[in-house]
DNA sequence: TCTGGGGTCCTAGGACCC
DNA sequence: TCTGGGGTCCTAGGACCC
């Protein structure tokens, strides 16, 4: 048996912990630069604000003061996802980190003779209690139909909060009723083709079809999910954070940059944010990619431009100061005058533990001096905050962001823990 | 005016090898 | 003129997830 502890509207939750007044109105998570709603409540969902609607299309709704918005605060949310998984470890064997706001739990280690359903229901009250997020916990033979038992919690208050769905005469029940495309593994390209073509509608449609049938239409991601629904495991339980296989920074500008010193400037602090997390799990990597473009939402008017660039490094590295080098030189051989730069990144590639990185015969980098700057660099960033120390060529003040929304740093800074007046 | 950021896996096709 | 068979590796693109 597998859980699924998933929270609720995770971000709007987060926010609400702090201002119990919004509790039963509508709220709104905004992505950076708060450009599109990322996370909803209940209330905001009603008024028909959808997942991804950029602000300006319900600004109306903001003005007029029918629902309160606040800019991501992603250092805020990640201290309380910590939270609930220490919550969540304490009834649980053994637990996936799946994402932010959804762990799975494999049940295996528990009695054979718990009344899941019962423990499914307190493992979400004592979330709530300890750290003021609603989870909704649902309990089943594998992880999609966890999934689905999940959702059902969220949707059915007579559950509170936890269900345990085994009984092949009710999961056949909730299947009939579940629509398609909100099964884990089939997305919109597939859903919309199973609807359109095969009048295909629920979860259970997809249920009776033949196993044969769904590889040829869907391949071999498509049968596990197929299995999956009937019960049998087939998605793998990871209970140890894997080592990222590819790192990411990207971000929009809040306004279009022209000049080169300060998109390089940008895009060296997003290559230190990056190689900072391929050091932080020991990690090197081979090839760094480096891609900048022009606003994709103005295609007629100026100039448009998206290129991207890729270096190879003849020995991979965890070096901040070898890897920048190597940015540094691509971006000024990318860059264009006359066009206005409004999103740009830097992924690390092809990345291995460090400890099994090849060393080259004729290397001229001194990697022990580099290494032992990166860790007294890396230690400083850790006590005095980010971006204390960093390169010469990187951005003095951050990333240019807008956000007007901002809620203080409850849990993660010292000048914004609340104050309790009694 | 204003439109997020970060990942994974699978597959098909081409290059190349013997 | 006729023109095999099998394998691996790499990459790009497409699908999915949150």
């Amino acid at each position: 048996m597998y859980a699924l502890a998933d929270c609720n509207n995770f971000f709007v939750s987060c926010e609400r912990v702090f201002r119990p007044d919004l509790e039963g109105r509508p709220v709104v998570v905004l992505s950076n630069n708060d450009g599109c709603a990322i996370a909803r409540s209940n209330e905001a969902k009603r008024l028909g604000i959808r997942m991804g609607q950029p602000m300006f299309e319900f600004r109306h709704l903001i003005d007029s003061g029918s629902v309160t918005v606040f800019s991501s605060n992603f250092a805020l949310y990640g201290d309380m996802s910590r939270r609930v998984q220490q919550t969540l470890s304490r009834f649980a064997p053994a637990i996936e980190v799946y994402s932010i706001d959804e762990s799975f739990i494999d049940l295996t280690g528990l009695g054979a003779d718990t009344d899941l359903d019962l423990w499914a229901k307190t493992v979400s009250g004592e979330c709530r209690r300890c750290t003021g997020i609603p989870v909704s916990v649902g309990v089943a033979p594998t992880k999609t139909l966890a999934k689905i038992a999940s959702k059902l919690c969220k949707q059915y208050p007579a559950t509170k909060g936890g269900c345990w769905m085994h009984r092949p005469e009710d999961v056949e029940k909730v299947l009939r009723r579940f629509p398609i495309e909100d099964i884990w593994g089939i997305g919109r390209r597939y859903s919309r083709r199973f609807k359109g073509y095969f009048g295909m509608n629920t979860a259970w449609d997809f249920y009776i079809k033949d196993k044969s049938w769904v590889s040829t239409e869907m391949g071999i991601g498509g049968v596990r999910t197929w299995q999956e629904l009937h019960g049998i495991p087939s998605i793998s339980f990871e209970d140890s954070a894997q080592a990222k296989k590819q790192i990411m920074i990207s971000r929009t500008f809040a306004k279009e940059i022209t000049g080169l010193d300060e998109l390089s400037a940008q895009v060296s602090m997003f290559c230190s944010m990056a190689v900072e997390k391929l050091r932080r799990q020991g990690s090197s990597c081979s090839n760094v990619t480096v891609f900048i473009m022009t606003n994709r939402f103005h295609r007629d008017n100026g100039l448009t431009q998206f290129e991207s660039r890729m270096t190879q490094f003849p020995t991979a590295t965890d070096s901040t100061l070898e890897i920048n080098t190597a940015v540094m030189h691509v971006i000024r051989d990318m860059f264009r005058s006359g066009y206005g730069y409004k999103r740009a990144g830097v992924v690390l590639g092809d990345i291995l533990p460090s400890d099994k990185v090849q060393l080259s015969f004729f290397d001229n980098i001194d990697r022990d001096r580099h290494s032992r700057l990166m860790s007294v660099m890396d230690s400083i960033n850790r006590r005095e905050g980010r971006n204390t120390v960093g390169l010469a060529s990187q951005s003095l003040d951050g990333i240019k962001m807008n956000r007007e929304h901002l809620s203080p740093c409850y849990t993660t800074e010292w000048n914004d823990i609340i104050t309790v007046h009694c």
